[in-house]
DNA sequence: ACACATAATGTCATAAATGTCACATAAAAT
DNA sequence: ATTTTATGTGACATTTATGACATTATGTGT
């Protein structure tokens, strides 16, 4: 599964990762400057990778590379045709971006469930799903409140912005320019 | 209770939930800060989950995913008819099966991720979802080797035939028979 | 610039909790 | 029955929390 990684880390391992003493990350956790928990023994400290990372970010501290990995900017590539597809994952790459593919509706809701993608590329007219209705349920769960979603479609302007009203993120038109999809997905590596 | 509320966890697991040594798990045991008991061999230990909810609650500890929902069976209605699904449900609420409903693939794929549920039911004949290609999606990812797939479906017998070939593990006609549907549902519930 | 106040961080010693390792053996898988 | 994996145990090493105090920023006013 993905979110049940409760990966955590000692107030020492931190510390480390901080260039700080472990003095200052408990206290820090005990100014709930940064959110820990408890060991039942003597109340040893432990910290979620994922308030760790939170912490960071709101601090605009360094990310350390060994968290990084753990970081993996994804993106959800949902199109009908494999060779379409495989022509958006061809430029991910180039980018920096791990991907992964989903050919139909139940695939692309797996996916994005169970991987949590920070950027989902529709296709709006796909045989037997439609993207419209995939951005209004993805928009409906709050758990994908950070999911950039972007719309690569044939369909006139007039449809993009439909889709760009009901959610989506960004709207690129099809055949997309190689160059322009490029530049955009190199902004989400940072 | 049912039955199903005494599982119970070995000390190498616990051990993995709170990121903590084995040793130290043993330790909280022995230390009567962790409710446990011993297995007539070497003394293997056995936490129940019911204790070692109440134990992270108590040290307000994170909750891993995997044990939060528990509570009740849940059964994930996949139909694009609304009133079929709710047929369905109405037969599952009667059996004491929590349910959710998903009315196209994306929704599927979505709910069956993010809740795991114990059975899903499944109409083969959906325009623009195969019902064959869910059963083969979910029988490939082995996050769902434990999901039980139920067809319900007014294809001819030799469709359903195919889709238990397939991956499904019980195949009902439709339209269906209340009760039997009804014992099918209330087998799941110990 | 300067002195001063204030908060944040570092240092150190110590006791307690947790980790490590090797090994025998139970428990699970084949 | 055999092999593989997981577990319990003891002795020992390492890490951690805590308090009191030293040191270093960071700002504020003159």
């Amino acid at each position: 599964m993905s979110s049940s990684d409760l990966k955590s880390f000692t107030s020492g391992e931190i510390a480390k990762f901080c260039g700080v003493t472990l003095r200052t990350v408990i206290r820090w956790i005990e100014g709930g400057k940064l959110k820990g928990y408890k060991l039942p023994g003597r109340g040893n400290n432990r910290v979620l990778q994922e308030d760790f990372l939170r912490f960071l970010k709101e601090h605009n501290m360094p990310i350390p590379d060994a968290l990084k990995q753990q970081e993996h900017p994804t993106v959800l590539i949902v199109d009908d045709e494999l060779s379409m597809a495989k022509a958006i994952q061809r430029v991910a790459r180039r980018a920096g971006l791990r991907s992964i593919i989903a050919n139909d509706g139940f695939q692309a809701g797996m996916l994005l469930t169970e991987h949590q993608p920070e950027l989902m590329t529709l296709d709006l007219s796909m045989p037997g799903l439609d993207g419209f209705e995939v951005i209004k349920h993805t928009r409906a769960n709050s758990a994908f409140d950070k999911v950039k979603i972007v719309v690569i479609s044939a369909l006139p302007e007039e449809k993009l912005k439909e889709a760009l009203a009901s959610g989506a993120n960004y709207a690129f038109p099809k055949p997309f320019e190689q160059h322009e999809l490029l530049a955009f997905f190199e902004s989400f590596i940072e």
